[in-house]
DNA sequence: GAAACGTGGAG
DNA sequence: TCTCCAAGTTT
């Protein structure tokens, strides 16, 4: 019922994203899914385009240094995003002939690769039919599925078989009716103010049917950002990344007042592969 | 399962 | 200004 509506609608009204045109190969759809988690397209365009220009295949990416990984990733956030990747290329290359596998079990098996993504990759990058499931598509079945304001927290087994049940048993249709979901949840069933007018699923929406109910369920602890270690860490990581060497350890104190923090941070900086310890003392990205 | 993990734009 | 949140994954 849902996928009838959602198909052609999206077949009309889908975003001209770059990773979505015809001649996108599986290894731009898996470096988009890697930028896009929890980053805004708007951010992601600009980033994917210069990484698919620069390193057109995953060898090509196993190939560069990780200095220059971290600073092609920029601020696209959470870095460690930009390692696995950089791990998965490399993976992809020795263990898979540098082609990105289509099976959901071998890519959920690459670094960085979790639920979402393996099928992400599954059905955008390969036209398969697999449950794709990210914070779109579950407020989009919260709400037209189940009647619910919003979807509360996640439900990984229930959530998958929800989406299985809307999706077609056609591989081609399938994987166009999950971007669709997405895509629906994205510009049209939003978290804020949803525009039920214009909705093409608003007809059979059981969320509407029941008067648009507000959400009661616990509400997602919004986690702050001010004085965190992921701040400090934020911080650390602009100056390596954006000096051409190693930095002595002064430019580093000057970020944060703080001594403690700013030490325990750089130290997990050093443990998570983002930061290298020169033979001098310096600090600069790993090379 | 909770908590950690960046960044910046929108309302 | 300040809160919320944007195509999640890992530990």
């Amino acid at each position: 019922m849902l996928a009838e509506r959602i198909h052609p609608w999206f077949s009309e009204h889908a975003r001209d994203l770059p990773w979505r045109r015809p001649e996108t190969t599986p290894w731009g759809v898996l470096v988009s899914e890697f930028m896009l988690q929890q980053t805004p397209v708007a951010r992601v365009e600009p980033i994917w385009a210069e990484w698919m220009r620069r390193w057109p295949a995953p060898s090509a990416l196993a190939a560069a240094p990780r200095a220059d990984v971290l600073r092609a990733w920029g601020k696209l956030g959470y870095p460690r995003r930009a390692i696995r990747l950089h791990d998965a290329a490399a993976a992809i290359a020795r263990e898979h002939g540098d082609a990105v596998p289509s099976d959901v079990d071998a890519l959920e098996a690459l670094p960085g690769v979790g639920s979402y993504t393996a099928r992400a990759v599954a059905a955008f990058g390969f036209g398969l039919r697999a449950p794709v499931v990210d914070t779109n598509v579950r407020r989009v079945v919260a709400r037209a599925v189940h009647g619910q304001g919003d979807a509360g927290p996640a439900r990984t087994r229930a959530d998958l078989a929800d989406v299985d049940a809307l999706l077609p048993p056609d591989d081609a249709t399938a994987a166009v009716v999950s971007a669709g979901l997405m895509e629906l949840g994205a510009v049209i069933c939003t978290a804020r103010a949803p525009r039920c007018t214009g909705c093409p699923v608003a007809a059979d929406c059981a969320w509407v049917a029941a008067g648009r109910p507000a959400y009661d369920g616990p509400r997602k602890p919004v986690q702050g950002f001010a004085g965190t270690d992921r701040q400090v860490r934020g911080k650390l990581m602009d100056v390596l990344r954006s000096a051409p060497g190693p930095v002595g350890r002064s430019a580093l104190d000057a970020v944060w007042p703080d001594a403690g923090q700013r030490d325990r941070c750089l130290h997990s900086l050093l443990v998570d592969g983002l930061a290298e310890q020169t033979d001098d003392g310096r600090f600069a990205l790993p090379a």
